[in-house]
DNA sequence: AAAAGTAGTCAAGCATACTTGACGAAATTT
DNA sequence: AAATTTCGTCAAGTATGCTTGACTACTTTT
């Protein structure tokens, strides 16, 4: 009996300890950061962090106010003018007054022309790279998994929220 | 031309903003972690963080020493104390002494008895639940992909630091 | 045209999560 | 048995990355 159960425990730590898919998600994510900001740094741009990476899905091509970035973030405005002074240092992003509105600014990817400039390429070159290690279709399919996951994710913890209300 | 670059542009950077598998790992992975987190603290066990998850693959079912954790993980030996310290007030982790060195403790996971505590097992409970979103198949799937995609960016890490040398 | 509100910036404050330094207790080396 | 090393802890220092508060310039409302 105290065998079996012992016996059990192991079982079940192995879960936890080595099978566990989430800690493979946190370790992935972890080592693909890590990995894409020392491939930056070796092109010599310098200083590109995790958090950053929140910011770009809301960057439009025409450009978006930094209020607008701030409230669709979730942090302070004050916050996303730290973000974008470092990116636009790194010169990927940049600051252009808004025709629309004296007081604001847009914030768009940096251009060359009308070229996207070597810094935003280079980030779409490392997206590349990390497809060919699984291949086009299995990472597809990663992505289609992970899409699935965060939005039963996001629904879960919408609800969550709205029953502690 | 300028249309047809601008149009390429655009092309570029919907990769980079929306359809970016990176991203969307990043993305899960933070999600991951904050409805784990939530639930945990749903069911009592208030404080766990993400690095905490960096130690679990680490503490051998029959205990490991602090110091040895702290060489595995890459951090002092005090940042370890802290972490165990927060882990062993949930009651997830606890210290025993190390038969073999009077100066010695080992950490291993909680045990009330013959059982794992409670705490363990929820943690185990919640990844099941994950699985349960994508089916057993695809969160196999998912696992072997990240495993896949660590492995390499593992070894490229290794190579690239060798040649900085 | 005066008053109130909003966009972004400058500055300072603060929490977090680690680091290094110093130590007592036990083990190992000489 | 004396000297040195190692294990874990206490304490203090520090870098980071956000926050809140105060301000200027511009816009909108009255």
């Amino acid at each position: 009996m105290t065998r079996e159960k012992l016996e059990n425990n192991r079982r079940e730590l192995e879960v936890l300890k080595r099978a566990s898919v989430a800690q493979l998600l946190f370790k992935s994510a972890r080592l693909l950061n890590e990995y894409a900001i020392a491939q930056m740094v070796a092109m010599g741009h310098e200083g590109i962090r995790v958090t950053h990476t929140k910011l770009f899905p809301h960057v439009d091509l025409e450009g978006t106010r930094m209020s607008v970035l701030a409230e669709r973030v979730g942090v302070s405005k004050q916050a996303i003018g730290q973000w974008v002074d470092e990116l636009e240092g790194m010169g990927l992003l940049e600051r252009v007054p808004d025709p629309d509105d004296g007081r604001a600014k847009l914030v768009r990817f940096a251009r060359d022309g009308e070229s996207l400039i070597d810094g935003v390429k280079a980030l779409i070159a490392i997206e590349r790279e990390f497809a060919g290690v699984l291949g086009e279709e299995r990472w597809q399919d990663l992505g289609e998994s992970l899409a699935t996951l965060i939005e039963d994710l996001e629904e879960r913890m919408a609800a969550d929220s709205l029953a502690n209300e």
